[in-house]
RNA sequence: UGCGAAGUAGAGCAGCGGUAGCUCGUCGGGCUCAUAACCCGAAGGUCAGAAGUUCGAUCCUUCUCUUCGCAACCA
């Protein structure tokens, strides 16, 4: 599209069962506002939309941990995410939330257009509901004990200790996660969105119509679906969180979130022209229209895939592109709010920008480092050295430093006012500093236009950077020597400072208008400083050199950014090592790597429990791999009287010839299971230290094979 | 396990057919208007490994290794 009419940009709904951290704001909301800046400034007709994402399963699930309602979930972290945004600079039209009436009549209202057009295919299946609970279970939500490793955390869908995909069926003692009953199968009625039908629409126009312009992680990922083959999806749940289905035989059943979440970009394009008295239809039907998603690679499925497919049958635009980023790990980890790896949006906010000596300028030093490394290409990683070299020694050395000695000079060598420009000692210097700024422009207008906002950023850093190289060429503090007799510079000095700073002024203001997308509130200090208004910063006034008049008397610098200190880099390496050893201890088994030291203890049992199982002492006599198996041994036990082999997931831990020869603990009544054709009569009994490595349970002293364990 | 993406100077990243560039850091020099800031110069890379296509490969093809993501509702 060479000239929409008008833009619909949209970042990723935040999913509000918690605080989001800084990896979620580069990777779907810095890059969308700079974007959406960059726009306004261009004068474009454009609507940014964002929103809290507020049903779903896992809402229930965060309420039952803070022992409260799905409702106060919502409106908390509604709250902490919306103040979170406004305060970092995100500038959205409107920031929604998927739980407002008007999102629930779009969202029924787009499902019964699909239905009543006969789109959407309906189904009976048998799935796992929980009594208690009164809901169906996904997979994610029943635990058990893994039939291969013996894990007795193992999800429905898979086991995280050795990695086997399962199905609930598979697991041992399934229980429900949110009551711990064993779950039961009940028959349950669904509407599906059938995916398979339009994979040609699909390869047509992702894989041909945007071969070109889409990202290559989005296009591959697309294609590898579309190759795979879609199937139907549900768009419905038995739940009772969530936009009730509209038909009368859907009593107790809500829309999947996955449906209902991107509708609310809708929803709140409604809402906006609601408030503003602007009709929205335009902004969704009309194909003048560019709809750009902003959203993180985990993403990529919903908006180029399952949204576009429900848009088109719905009868509205699809995306133009869909610029997806990769993530950003912290420190040599990946970022997660769980694990408490992970710097939250509102912990910066506290810790620096509503400091004393932070404020607004601490987030363009955040939208700084963010935008430098932001994970375009590949996953890139944020670590608070790079984050304090970064703004030290580019953003306040190169940027502010050039702004800064720019105004200290012109104070003094030109009594605070604009000088004059002396067009007949233009030189070669000057020629080129003025060619570069035009230059600027046009290269940053380019990258940001196809999304490459890290290299538009430099591009603005490295013309600040060719600001101070002009500043030292011209050396205008040495021509300032050239005094005549009453102590002033003589004139030809005098007009070659002019000159020089003239350029730097008119280059500061250049520079105000082309970082404006990036550090909207340096921006707006620099206008401050030139008394210009926020007019100004329109983009088309990029490249001029006629931006201050001259003449014009300017106020005293004032610094743009200041540094982060080696004490605040350390406080925040410290902070965040805390915060993960304190989660660690808190919930040892949430997260598989985390250590078992401290499992909470099961429920009580009497000792007829205990004594069904019958434990003996045996060596192991023979252990091979198991083959195409990365985790299984299948080992032969002497239990005395017998040998029985067994297969043990443990063969990340041990060696096949070392463990030849040791005596173990065996289960010796458990029922025999196949894994991998080999039918395993048995179970070897293992400890697991905080490292996570196994160890076997053995007798202290050697005793005879066979003998019993009570 | 399938399917995607990625592995390039100490660090963070570009480049994607003619034997490598940028920023930071390091070392040396210059300057002093400026937030110990700025400017100039230098050192530092067998472009993950192997094979192939080509006159020529970091770039294309194949295989291997490693990392991350999706499938499995964290950007």
């Amino acid at each position: 599209m060479n000239d929409p009419k008008r833009y619909l940009i949209t970042s990723a709904l935040p999913y509000a069962n918690g605080p989001k951290h800084i990896g979620h704001l580069a990777g779907a909301y810095l890059p969308a506002d700079t974007y959406v800046r960059y726009l306004r400034a261009r004068q474009k007709d454009v609507v940014y939309v964002c929103g809290s994402d507020e049903h779903g399963a896992a809402i229930t699930i965060q309420a039952m941990k803070e022992n409260t309602t799905p409702r106060e979930i919502v409106d908390k972290y509604h709250a902490m995410l919306k103040s979170n945004m406004a305060d970092l600079g995100i500038s959205f039209d409107i920031y929604h939330r998927t739980s407002e009436p008007i999102h629930h009549e779009t969202a029924q209202e787009f499902f019964t257009a699909l239905n009543d057009k006969g789109l959407l295919e309906v189904k009976e299946t048998e799935q796992y509901f929980d009594a208690e609970a009164h809901t169906f279970l996904a997979d994610r939500y029943i635990t058990g004990t893994c039939p291969v490793c013996g894990n007795p955390s193992a999800y429905g869908d898979q086991c995280e200790k050795c990695g086997t995909s399962l199905s609930p069926e598979q697991l041992i003692n399934p229980r429900s996660t949110l009551s711990g009953n064993e779950p039961i199968k009940k028959a349950t009625t669904h509407w599906y969105l059938p995916l398979n039908l339009y994979e040609d629409f699909l390869r047509q126009w992702i894989l041909e119509d945007h071969k070109s312009d889409w990202k290559a992680n989005v296009l591959g990922q697309c294609k590898g679906w579309i190759e795979a083959g879609l199937q139907p999806r549900a768009v419905t749940r038995d739940l009772d969180w969530g936009v009730p289905v509209p038909l009368k035989e859907a009593a107790g059943k809500v829309l999947y979130v996955w449906f209902d979440a991107p509708i609310g970009y809708i929803s709140a394009t409604k809402q906006w022209a609601l408030d503003n008295g602007k009709d929205w239809k335009p902004y969704w039907q009309d194909k003048d229209t560019k709809l750009v998603h902003f959203i993180g690679k985990d993403n990529i499925v919903f908006h180029c895939i399952i949204f576009p497919v429900m848009l088109k049958l719905h009868g509205d635009i699809l995306p133009e592109n869909v610029p997806s980023n990769e993530f950003m790990n912290l420190e040599g980890d990946k970022m997660s709010t769980s694990r408490g790896w992970s710097i939250e949006m509102d912990d910066y906010i506290n810790d620096f920008v509503k400091k004393e000596n932070g404020g607004d300028q601490l987030v363009d030093a955040l939208r700084y480092y963010l935008t430098a490394i932001a994970p375009e290409t590949k996953d890139s990683e944020f670590t608070w050295k790079g984050f304090q070299d970064a703004v030290n020694s580019e953003l306040v050395a190169v940027f502010g430093n050039f702004v800064n000695r720019s105004f200290v000079l012109m104070h003094k060598l030109c009594s605070g006012k604009v000088p004059p420009f002396h067009n007949d000692l233009l030189d070669d210097t000057d020629k080129q500093l003025l060619l570069d700024i035009q230059q600027t422009k046009t290269t940053v207008e380019n990258l940001i236009e196809t999304y490459k906002f890290r290299d538009a950023l430099t591009a603005v850093m490295d013309l600040a950077r060719k600001g101070n190289k002009y500043m030292q060429d011209k050396q205008p503090w040495i021509v300032a020597k050239q005094t005549g007799d009453d102590g002033k510079p003589v004139m030809a000095a005098q007009q070659q400072i002019d000159n020089s700073l003239h350029l730097c002024l008119q280059l500061t203001a250049n520079l105000a208008i082309l970082i404006n997308p990036f550090l909207p509130f340096a921006a707006k200090k620099m206008c401050h400083m030139m008394k210009v208004v926020d007019k100004m910063l329109e983009w088309e006034n990029a490249g001029s050199a006629k931006l201050l008049k001259v003449g014009y008397s300017l106020r005293a610098p004032e610094l743009l950014f200041r540094k982060i200190d080696d004490n605040e880099v350390a406080e925040q390496i410290q902070k965040l090592k805390t915060k993960s050893e304190q989660l660690k201890m808190d919930n040892p088994v949430t997260e598989n790597d985390s250590a078992a030291e401290v499992l909470p203890q099961k429920a009580e049992i009497v000792f007829d429990d205990f004594a069904k199982i019958d434990l003996r002492v045996g060596t192991i006599t023979a252990a091979e791999k198991v083959e195409k198996a990365d985790k299984l041994l299948k080992l032969e036990v002497d239990l005395g009287s017998e040998k029985r082999t067994i297969v043990s997931g443990i063969a990340l831990h041990f060696d096949p010839v070392d463990i030849i020869g040791k005596q173990v603990t065996v289960v010796t009544n458990l029922a025999a299971r196949k894994m991998r054709g080999i039918e395993s009569n048995g179970m070897i009994l293992m400890a697991e230290d905080a490292g996570g490595k196994l160890k076997f349970v053995n007798p202290d002293e050697a005793v005879a094979n066979g003998s019993g364990v009570s």
